[in-house]
DNA sequence: AGTCGTATAATAGTAATACTATCAAATTGT
DNA sequence: ACAATTTGATAGTATTACTATTATACGACT
C-alpha cells in the first residue's frame, strides 16, 4: 500500500507538520491525547512534555490550538472525501454513489495503513466530540474566509451533487446533506452519552449499520420522487 | 399577562437565580453578554462589573460558567416546550401537533413578556451557537446522570411520540427529532456563517418559514405510511 | 573541514482565567 | 433590637495560552 498525503489549506499551520519529523510528531500524539483528554484538557505543554520538546517547538507549527483542532478535523473530512471519490470511481448511478458515500460516512473508522502516522480511530472520536467547536467560535467568518472550513463544504458539495442527480427537483439538497453529516457523528455521541434521545444503542453491535439504515432512509425517503 | 416561571432541576445552579433580585440580574445581563462576547470571550469577573458586584457573588449562584451556560439552555427548551404544550392543547390529531411543534421550533424568537428578565431573542442565538458546548465535554455522564438535560430531552420525547402516534411503525423516531431539533438551530447558524451548506439564505426574509418547510418535509416524508 | 543557516531546546516571563478564602458591611426576618 | 443570611471588598492561587530570548544541534554547501 502506497503511502500518501492529504494536500490541506496552506493557512491551517505556521509550518507544514507533514514535511518533518516533530511536525508528524504532533499530529499523532495531539490525536492520541486530545481523544483521551478532551479538547480543554489538552495543553501545548502537555503535548510538549509528552514528545519531548518544548511549548515553543509547537508553536512554530501551529499559531494556536484552536488551529490544530481545526487542522485535524480538516485532515479527517479530506480523508473521507479521498475515500469516498476512490470507493465511487467509474460508477455512473447517483444512487450506488450516494449509498456507498453514506456507507462510507456511517462506517466504524479503522487505521488506514495509507497514513502511517494518523490514528484514525481516534481521530474519529475527535470528530464525533469536538468538530463543532471548528466553528463555533466568534472567528468562524474569518477563518471561513481562510478557507480552514473548505474539507467540510467540499464534501457536502459532493454529496449534495448525487442528490441533485438523482431529483433535480428537490430544493434542499445541501440542507439535507449537511444534516446528515452532523447526524452521523452526532447519533454515535448520543449512543454513548445520551441514549435516550436516538434508538442507536450502545451495546448493540450493530450499531453502525443501524446508523447507515437510519441516514440512508432520511436522504432517500426526501429525493425519491413520486 | 400573567407572569410564569419556569421549574428546572435544582442541580443546573447553587443558589435559585429566580429567587433574588441579583440572580435575576445574574440570568438577564449574562444572555446580553454571551450573546454579545461569545461563551469564551464570557467570564464572571465581566459580568460581576456589569452588575455592579463581584466574581465571589456569582459564584455563590452558579458552580461555573459551565453550569450557567447549561441554566440558560435547559431554561430555553423548556420554555419551548411549555410553548409546545400550551399550543397543542385539546388538539388531538398528531400530525396537527407535529405541524405546531416544528413550526414553534422554526420560528423566530421574540421577546416572551410572560418572563421578564429573559431576552429570548438573545437566548436562541446563545442556544444556536453555543448549546452543543453544554454536552461536548468530558463531564457529559456526570452531567447527564445529575438530570441537566432532562430539558432537551423530555422534548425530544414529547415530539417522538407525536412521530410515534403518526406511524407506529417507524423505527428512528428518536433519532430522527433529535436530528431536527438539532438542525432547527444549525441550518440558522450555517446560514449566517456557511452558506454554501445551506439553501436558507442570510437575506432571505423568509428563512424561518424555508427552515420550517425542509424541517417539516424531512419529518414527514420519512413517516407517513406509503 | 569549516561555516552557514535553520530547526529545535531551554528557560523565563506575562496577562488573563477560573476559581477559593476571608472578613466586613448591609439587609432581612422575628 | 438582634440574629441570620446575603452581599461586597479584597486578596490570593494554580493554570493557561501565549511571547521572547538565547543557546545548542544539525545538515547543506563550498
Amino acid at each position: 500500500m502506497a503511502s500518501l498525503q492529504l494536500i490541506l489549506n496552506e493557512k491551517l499551520y505556521l509550518r507544514d507538520p507533514q514535511e518533518t519529523a516533530l511536525g508528524r510528531k504532533i499530529i499523532q500524539e495531539s490525536i492520541e491525547m486530545i481523544d483521551v483528554l478532551g479538547f480543554e484538557g489538552f495543553t501545548f505543554k502537555k503535548l510538549a512534555q509528552r514528545i519531548n520538546s518544548t511549548e515553543a517547538s509547537v508553536y512554530r507549527y501551529f499559531e494556536n490550538k484552536h488551529k490544530l483542532l481545526v487542522y485535524l478535523i480538516a485532515w479527517y473530512w479530506n480523508w473521507l472525501e479521498y475515500k469516498i471519490e476512490y470507493s465511487t470511481q467509474n460508477i455512473t448511478d447517483p444512487c450506488q454513489k450516494l449509498d456507498i458515500a453514506i456507507r462510507i460516512l456511517a462506517a466504524k473508522k479503522e487505521y488506514d495503513p495509507s497514513f502511517p502516522y494518523i490514528n484514525e480511530e481516534a481521530l474519529s472520536r475527535i470528530v464525533i466530540a469536538e468538530s463543532d467547536k471548528t466553528y463555533l467560535t466568534k472567528q468562524v467568518d474569518e477563518d471561513n474566509k481562510e478557507g480552514l472550513f473548505k474539507g467540510f463544504k467540499s464534501l457536502c458539495r459532493r454529496i449534495a451533487g448525487y442528490v441533485k442527480e438523482i431529483n433535480s427537483e428537490y430544493e434542499f439538497s445541501h440542507s439535507l446533506v449537511s444534516t446528515m453529516l452532523q447526524a452521523a457523528h452526532q447519533q454515535l455521541f448520543f449512543a454513548a452519552h445520551l441514549p435516550s434521545l436516538t434508538e442507536l444503542s450502545k451495546e448493540d453491535r450493530n450499531m453502525y449499520d443501524l446508523n447507515t439504515r437510519f441516514l440512508k432512509s432520511m436522504i432517500f425517503n426526501n429525493i425519491v420522487k413520486t
